[in-house]
DNA sequence: AGCTTGCTTGGAGTGCACTCCAACGCCATA
DNA sequence: TATGGCGTTGGAGTGCACTCCAAGCAAGCT
């Protein structure tokens, strides 16, 4: 494991670009959170974080001295991105890979950049759809509106 | 094997998003089509559409002499409603929820538009979740290319 | 007649993303 | 010292939405 200071710096380059909205206001100054409090951050699931740990989604977590993992903001961070990214439809296996990649260091901006380039393609096409679903709708439901009126 | 120069067309991933309405057009004045023209037409596959049938989200498929299915228009028009609605992440089950009251006739209409109107909200939601997404993604990506160009 | 193609069925299998279980450890309070 | 609460693990189980399989039938072509 690395553990120079520079290291701890950037330890996650992805974070650097990372200035997030919070949804789930984390008590300020305070760097270490158990499992339990992520959960009421996050949403996720204990057995979702322990299982995103296992499949290399996350990094790996820090533990106290009894073993207990003790997430750190930057870990918080990460959720919330790894969260967003969920929310496209994209497949964790494909989550994996940008973790795998955001762990190799600075030479692979190119090809992370490229991945969520992709990604990003993906979430334009699927607004488009969903604006054209939302269309749909707005018709059907002036249908059921006026003919449930009207008789 | 197929040998339409529409097959070729819709290779590449990138023409999708410039071919929003119709990508598969119907015959003019056909009204009875075989599992295999439903399936070019849709995209879905013949399994799929036999499961649709055995579990309740499409009503009773006309059928030949000899007991094959014959699609009618008014099936592929529901089949584009049913891949909206999948679009949106609904579960199937609502999805057969909102067929069941289709078949139950016009008392339904107020249901059917409640159900409607609460897929819109889940709609509106969706899409705001995912320009969030973009805004991330926007973020990080100029990172990468500042970043990748810089050094 | 023989072969190929397309379609039929019920039921079993697959892949994904969790989700739960059993057995156990640590530690603060009573 | 005991009880409750929160945490740990590997592995098994769940639910969804397909997806495939084997066996068979009917029609059309050579």
């Amino acid at each position: 494991m690395q553990t120079t200071p520079a290291a701890t710096e950037h330890a996650t380059p992805a974070d650097i670009c990372s200035a997030p909205p919070r949804r789930h206001p984390r008590p300020d100054g305070q760097d270490r959170y158990t499992i339990s409090e992520v959960v009421a951050f996050t949403g996720l699931t204990a057995h979702t974080l322990r299982w995103y740990e296992r499949i290399g989604l996350m990094p790996h977590i820090d533990r106290s001295h009894t073993g207990q993992r003790r997430y750190r903001n930057r870990d918080l961070d990460w959720l919330d991105f790894v969260t967003k990214l969920r929310l496209t439809g994209m497949p964790v296996a494909d989550m994996v890979r940008y973790a795998e990649l955001v762990r190799e260091g600075e030479d692979t901006y190119a090809e992370r950049q490229a991945l969520l380039e992709s990604t990003r393609r993906d979430v334009l096409n699927r607004i488009a759809e969903l604006r054209d679903t939302l269309a749909v709708l707005d018709r059907k439901i002036s249908f059921y509106a006026t003919e449930g009126t009207t008789r």
